[in-house]
DNA sequence: ATTTAAATAGTAATGGTTACTATTATTAGC
DNA sequence: GCTAATAATAGTAACCATTACTATTTAAAT
């Protein structure tokens, strides 16, 4: 992979927040480093990046969001306010009871758990 | 809400599969019965029979499913065949967790399960 | 039976994302 | 440093899932 400025600024601005964005968001502060950059590379960045294991993918609803911490975590969504905190579960439990119940072989939890944030 | 003929159909449509399937999969079987259903008409009447508690949305990374399942349950997704089967996690140490930890109350959770399911 | 408004079919529009193409820019070999 | 090869880009068109619009049909209350 060749050395892009606007891959490298658009792998800065996912990795310099904490915000869980889409690529629309990313699109608008990446125009205010590289104003005639286009949507396109901006998707077709992030999704190399993600291949490459640098940046994580997951989708809230139908939209795609994008996120810096690339291991294994889950989602506490904040019904009030819409925040989105990342956290690691044990699903190690978890784990046990799928296989017991279900003979079925996880290797990968995604949970997203809803309800009121400390804020309120 | 009065009654309508194309309602009943796709309500018993999705009532009558395991399948999770799509909007499409739904107005493909509908056409069947009703060869000039509208697509539209699909998904007005999806979102409303879900507004009222009949059945239940969810996405399977960015496109809608629909399932007759309305109470809170968990899905595991097979990576060699990518059927998705219904479960029932138990989310009581979770929750405790979720508000030792980060004092958050939650009050529902949505667990997708990867990995590989009884058939391989 | 008549009236009223909800629901429909058909179609256009929307929003998020991907594909296409001519042009620009990175990098390897001289 | 210059050139050649080709990866990456900007700009735009296309795509797909979903929603909105509108004239017509239909359920059901009077």
């Amino acid at each position: 992979m060749r050395f892009s400025k606007q891959r490298e600024l658009i792998k800065n601005i996912v990795q310099g927040t904490n915000s869980h964005p889409t690529a629309y968001w990313i699109f608008n502060k990446a125009k205010k480093k590289i104003s005639n950059i286009s949507l396109g590379t901006v998707y077709r960045n992030l999704n190399k990046l993600n291949k490459d294991g640098i940046i994580d993918i997951f989708y809230d609803d139908n939209i795609a969001r994008y996120d810096w911490n690339t291991v294994s975590h889950d989602h506490l969504k904040c019904n009030k306010c819409g925040k989105i905190i990342d956290v690691k579960m044990h699903t190690k439990e978890l784990q046990k009871e799928v296989w017991k119940q279900y003979k079925f072989e996880a290797d990968n939890f995604e949970i997203t758990v809803s309800g009121i944030c400390n804020n309120h």
